[in-house]
DNA sequence: CGGCGCATGTAACTTGTTACATGATTCC
DNA sequence: GGAATCATGTAACAAGTTACATGCGCCG
């Protein structure tokens, strides 16, 4: 498995300078449906790279900064991007603790998965939401980097995704509170 | 973070003794959209299990069996299951390293992409595939524990989100496509 | 002046993968 | 005989989370 922070870190400085705080808020936002990374992975990264000479801080500009720490992407690191680039892809995981929960839920009370659907429904609601307000931001700008066709893929796949969770949701809410199959016997 | 390889493995045995071989097949099989784990989890967790006496290990059967070693759940284990089962959903973590080059694909050669989503969209060709036959077996067999419809639950958002993949390479191979008129790389 | 968000960081821990070792059995 | 698959296991490592510590600046 190759360090995919590591990644994560070059690529998103690869069009303006940011501080690891900021880093961590735009994987939060931009990622959030595909990706993840906790500040204990996050900064101790910063330095490593730093010290390879992938990334260097800016110095703290006198102005209005606080304690915050920039940091920018080199010709080392932007190589180093590319580099990765067209690797083949490695790394895929998907764990859903609420699908192995439905797989045993025979031995549930059905209101409890009932509950832990309608709160996985919430969520991938607001992650559609956040979806649909980036690509109208997206659209509204121009577009200096030639890469907002490239995101917009990334965003495409997020709301299909989350589209498809919200449709199964409803239908599994509707099966849960007794409507439903049971099939009968077909030819 | 709750241990799950425990709960996956009480799971599992709640409706028959397996190997811990068996077990690893079964979330190969019916888990591959949502789940995975490592032998290096699956047993040491046995042993674990069992020690703490929500698992027992079989006698070996003098039979056929080679070195086989079956666990049966036991009703501590049993009861162990039902108490995660109604606690709230802790883990959901999906990692998708192709969104990620997709999202600084610019800085690449587009037929690279090309070739992930490629390689993107068969694999999951191949889930549904998957997917489609556990169904058709689940409908064709009798249900003595009650609990295909939960199973056919799972399956359907297997399906469902695998079907929104699918349709995202396909639009996503189009867009690629589309930038470039006809790609001779080299001479 | 209290709380919130900004901002950085780390130590302890858990989780998860990989690579390897071992050996039996089945099928060609 | 050789390959594939069955079957169990572990040591070394990598990845990832959590809980905590620290302090600033801003707003009400």
């Amino acid at each position: 498995m190759a360090n995919n922070t590591k990644y994560v870190i070059l690529g998103l400085l690869t069009e303006t300078p940011l501080s690891g705080y900021e880093i961590k808020k735009l994987i939060n936002l931009r990622f959030r449906f595909f990706w993840s990374e906790s500040y204990g992975q996050l900064y101790p990264e910063l330095k490593r790279l730093t010290t390879a000479g992938l990334i260097e801080g800016l110095p703290p500009l006198d102005g209005s900064l606080r304690g915050k720490q920039m940091y920018k992407l080199t010709d080392a690191g932007r190589a180093e991007l590319v580099q990765w680039l067209v690797l083949p892809v490695a790394t895929e995981s998907v764990r859903l603790e609420l699908l192995l929960k439905m797989y045993f839920a025979s031995l549930a009370p059905k209101s409890n998965l009932l509950q832990q659907v309608d709160a996985f429904k919430a969520e991938h609601r607001r992650d559609l939401s956040i979806l649909g307000q980036f690509r109208r931001e997206l659209e509204s700008i121009d577009d200096p980097y030639g890469n907002h066709g490239d995101i917009l893929r990334v965003i495409d796949f997020g709301i299909r995704a989350n589209q498809a969770y919200l449709d199964w949701s409803d239908a599994t809410i509707h099966y849960l509170q007794g409507g439903l199959p049971h099939e009968t016997k077909n030819a």
